[in-house]
RNA sequence: GGGCGCUUAGCUCAGCUGGUUCAGAGCGUCUGCCUUACAAGCAGAGGGUCGGGGGUUCGAAUCCCUCAGCGCCCACCA
């Protein structure tokens, strides 16, 4: 047998099993006649590192996949990572800028270069990073999310929907991100209370209006300085005046009743517009007059609309004052906000400046740039039909979410769910497979030139030509069809021009359950049917609508049925006070650091503990330390029973065959509550009752209870039982602890290269009332052992003085009758004899268990008067347990409407507490 | 402005459709032990009128109302 060292050391161990694991393929999966679990990775960033979030969650999704397989299940966890669009064209833009490269300097072909030079250099290392985790991903199955099978799908599905009608072109208001100069969905956009400015501007009334003179007999609000009749507009974008094309009252405001039909000046710009009327107005905000800048503003779009008003774009894509406007051209615009601000002062055009706390919109990805509302051609999908189809399963709890508050939002969102913008203006992506029909050859001008065009194209409402098709040459096909008159045109006069834009990265990730098993590309392949719907997804609730909710969307599209069984949400990790973690406040700790420090085993413990379902986890190291604690006492429990001298002489006690019956009762009765609380996804209970099951019962009791006297052997039955009983609990700890468990597993017995407790199937026997009986039988047991020992430890008698035990009258027909039991009780106990007596006798100390009572001689080392006090003090308090029950059994009502059983119940309790009492009066009497 | 959730021991949390002495667990704290697997350990102990108030009921941590505090999500009020 291997010499085990004293302490348990990870690091090894654990290098060595995953290596183990891999050269055996045993976290490899192919569709059998097995029922499949299947999970497949929330894919994270190609190029991004570990963070306890992705070792929270991939935590979770190992424990569930190796407790899967553990049942016997064909389980199947599929890794990959997704592109991330803008967060990955971002990095590599940075890092062409510190080589002095500008991205609008490159064509596509040579940007993408770089970005997939970027992509191989930093891709993957996240997935290495989860090995050390022990994460079981069938790694031969890696996607990537812009790899050849999932490009195509992404691309088909593109047309499909297009060819369904679903898929749109579109001018709307977008959010633009003008440090990623692309646009972003709604769900993208995170909004953040701000302190920023309301600033009054004065709009003069301009000497062009009828009427130049106002009485003040009504309730109008007329302001007038020196210079003439003004109205006073508040706003917290003043650099926006120079898209102004309209100010807006409510018709029904009194105040501003004076303005109606009047024109106004634009202040600095000097333009004139008109005075319009609608009911959107607040007639309680600022002054109730509204600058209208359709080009800027949802709202005002909105008006604009309605009132049919000129737009002015003031706003080039980077952010910039553009040429449209007539003043501070080429000025950023949060800079033009202030220069603005100072020259209204100096005009006089600024009534006072107010502080205000408002909204404004971030980039979910770029959380330093103030989003742009713009208005730009864009692709979308609509979503009626999506949600349509996406919310009855959630519903109808055919697809289960943990919790379940979560389908309250899901419900929310969809109910009000608004049409996706796919478009993005990047490279990294998948590229929109439309193609616009010019007639104008563009061979000599380079394509990076054309970035800017697309969006921007047909903002005056231009018609654009445009086929949408898998290939270019089925678009020549398209195009033809669509467009008859290009037929005859010459030769060269018209080409086709792909769609410069990539899609959404969330447009690939919503196929994600489909993609990875090729049920796009392939329909109905012997993959797809076999895992298809997967079993569960782990994932946190901030994609849930990113990336949840679509995916039920495509699932329900594309293999009309749902793409998962049920969805856990994990919570956010957050530091000990609760903080977010976050790289400014250093509150993240490394991940692998924490694995170098407590090995993957206690980590993962140590998360777990931390994780109760569906809260967020308020992460301490002090918990992985638990965790390595942990393995420790499992590791040292090992090396004691491997310890023991085996003899096959000795026959087995009887104390050690109820011993074993008990700790397999116990470890069935245990199992089935852990696997009650995997069903709930109560994993940190699950792991908690794991944890005492080996602590308490298994090395606190058990193992007391069996071990054989210094220097002794033990018999050979109750040691196989022993190993029989410790490859059970390495089971059940195993999806927790997969590495130490592996190891200590591959002890116990000679196993075949190849074996491996990972993919041996475990099952407990069904527990029974024969079980049930022996447990509580040693839980009384327990209770007067600990009653013993509570007694040693108030009078500091050492554990080594063998004491008596005498038990009181009727308690001799409770588990001291057991012989076996009252041999482990001597034994635990540390007692010399146990003898049944009529009556303690003097210079005992009492102890109650249930209302057995148990006594030991201790002779001089009783303290009378405090035994005395203590006695009465405990019958004080039952006497008022007593008549707190004496007064709810005379209370008619409560005897007659309660079940018979409460009562029942009550009239026991008022019995035991009498017989307490009774055994306390005696004890005081014998004290003298 | 709407919606959801939370408040139980020093900390983090369990307590399902009201009734087993139901007020619990882990960690922390205190006390005693280097007992021949483990001091990363063992044994023992203390600790909460279940956020406040009201109601329903024979009976409420559990159901209802209300107040207070906290958190999250959604929303076009400049």
């Amino acid at each position: 047998m291997v010499e085990l060292a004293t302490k348990y050391s990870p690091a090894e161990v654990e290098a060595k099993w995953y290596e183990y694991w891999t050269k055996h393929k045993l976290f490899a999966s192919k569709p059998d006649g097995r029922e499949p679990y299947t999970i497949v990775i929330p894919p994270p960033n190609v190029t991004g590192v570990l963070h306890m979030g992705h070792m929270l969650n991939n935590t979770i999704q190992d424990i569930l996949i190796r407790k899967a397989r553990l049942d016997g299940k064909n389980a199947c966890w599929v890794p990959g990572t997704d592109h991330a669009s803008i967060a990955t064209e971002a990095k590599v833009v940075n890092r062409l800028a510190e080589q002095g490269i500008k991205k609008r300097d490159l064509t596509r072909e040579e940007f993408l270069k770089h970005a997939w030079a970027w992509t191989e250099e930093h891709g993957g290392i996240i997935l290495k990073q989860l090995r050390k985790l022990g994460a079981s991903c069938d790694w031969d199955r890696t996607a990537f999310t812009m790899d050849e099978k999932r490009s195509e799908s992404v691309l088909k599905v593109f047309c499909d929907l297009y060819d369904k009608g679903l898929i749109y072109r579109g001018l709307r208001m977008v959010n633009w991100d003008p440090k990623a100069q692309t646009v972003l969905s709604t769900e993208e956009v995170i909004y953040r209370d701000e302190k920023s400015k309301l600033y009054y501007l004065k709009y003069y009334i301009s000497e062009n209006s009828e009427n130049s003179e106002f009485s003040e007999n009504s309730e109008n609000v007329i302001h007038k300085d020196s210079k003439g009749y003004y109205a006073v507009v508040a706003t917290t974008r003043p650099e926006t005046i120079m898209g102004d094309t309209a100010m807006c009252i409510n018709p029904k405001d009194p105040k501003n009743q004076w303005l109606r039909g009047k024109k106004v000046i634009v202040p600095l710009v000097g333009r004139v517009i008109p005075v319009i009327e609608d009911r959107y107005v607040d007639i309680e905000f600022g002054t109730g007059c509204l600058k209208v800048t359709p080009a800027h503003d949802v709202n005002d779009y909105q008006l604009g609309k309605t009132h049919n008003l000129e737009t002015i774009d003031i706003f080039n894509p980077d952010g910039t004052i553009s040429e449209q406007s007539p003043l501070y051209v080429g000025m950023d615009r949060m800079d033009c906000r202030k220069q603005i601000a100072k020259d209204l002062e100096a005009a006089g055009l600024l009534e006072k400046v107010e502080d205000y706390e408002n909204k404004v919109g971030y980039s979910e990805r770029n959380q330093d740039t103030a989003v742009e509302p713009r208005l730009c051609k864009q692709w979308f999908l609509s979503m009626k039909h999506m949600a349509d189809i996406a919310l009855p399963p959630v519903l109808e709890g055919k697809l289960k979410f943990h919790p379940t508050k979560y389908v309250t939002t899901y419900r929310n969102w969809l109910e009000n769910i608004q049409d996706w913008c796919i478009s993005r203006q990047l490279w990294w992506g998948h590229r929109i497979p439309a193609y616009f029909i010019e007639t104008q050859p563009l061979s000599d001008s380079p394509e990076g030139e054309r970035k800017e065009a697309s969006p921007r194209g047909g903002l005056e409402g231009v018609e654009e030509r445009f086929v949408v098709a898998l290939t270019e040459e089925e678009a020549y096909k398209k195009a033809l069809e669509k467009y008859p008159e290009l037929k005859a045109l010459p030769q060269g006069a018209w080409v086709l021009h792909r769609d410069e834009d990539a899609l959404d990265t969330w447009f690939s990730s919503w196929l994600w359950p489909i993609s990875l098993f090729d049920g796009i590309n392939n329909p109905g392949n012997e993959e797809i049917s076999y895992y298809y719907p997967t079993s569960d997804l782990v994932t946190g609730p901030d994609i849930i609508f990113f990336w949840v909710a679509r995916m039920i969307m495509a699932g329900e599209e594309y293999m009309g049925d749902i793409p998962f069984r049920n969805v856990y949400f994990t919570g956010i990790v957050r530091d000990k006070l609760g903080r977010k973690m976050s790289k400014s406040l250093g509150n993240s700790p490394d991940p692998l650091k924490l694995i170098e420090d407590y090995g993957a085993d206690g980590v993962r413990m140590g998360m777990m503990l931390a994780a109760p379902a569906g809260n967020d986890i308020l992460f301490d190291e002090a918990l992985c330390q638990q965790g390595a604690a942990f393995c420790n006492k499992i590791w040292n429990a090992f090396r004691l029973v491997k310890g023991w001298e085996v003899s096959t002489d000795i026959a087995q006690p009887e104390a050690n065959a109820t011993s074993i019956k008990w700790m397999q009762a116990k470890l069935g009765d245990t199992y089935a509550e852990i696997n009650d609380l995997y069903s709930k996804y109560r994993l940190n209970e699950a792991l908690m009752a794991a944890f005492k099951l080996f602590t308490d019962e298994f090395s606190g009791w058990y193992l007391e209870m069996i071990k054989p006297a210094y220097g002794s052997p033990i018999d050979k039955k109750t040691l196989d039982a022993t190993l029989d009983i410790f490859d059970q609990l390495l089971h059940i700890i195993h999806p927790f602890m997969p590495f130490i468990t592996e190891e200590l597993w591959q002890h116990i017995a000679e196993r075949k290269e190849g074996e491996s407790l990972m993919v041996s199937v475990f099952k407990t026997a069904e527990p029974t009332a024969e079980d049930a009986k022996l447990i509580a039988q040693v839980e009384e047991m327990k209770q007067i052992v600990s009653g013993v020992r509570a007694i040693r430890q108030s009078k500091n008698i050492s554990p080594r003085e063998p004491l008596v035990l005498q038990v009181v009258g009727a308690a001799k027909n409770g588990v001291t009758s057991i012989p076996a039991l009252s041999a482990i009780i001597e034994k635990l106990a540390g007692l010399e004899k146990i003898e049944n007596v009529a009556e303690k006798g003097e210079g005992t100390q009492a102890f109650l268990v249930g209302t057995d009572e148990y006594a030991v001689p201790l002779g001089s080392l009783i303290d009378a008067d405090a035994e005395r006090t203590k006695a009465e003090t405990e019958i004080k308090r039952l006497q008022g347990f007593m008549a707190g029950i004496e007064k709810k059994l005379q209370n008619e009502r409560f005897v007659q409407n309660a079940p018979a059983q409460v009562v029942e119940l009550e009239r026991k309790k008022l019995a035991d507490a009498q017989s307490k009492i009774a055994a306390l009066e005696a004890t005081i009497k014998a004290l003298g």
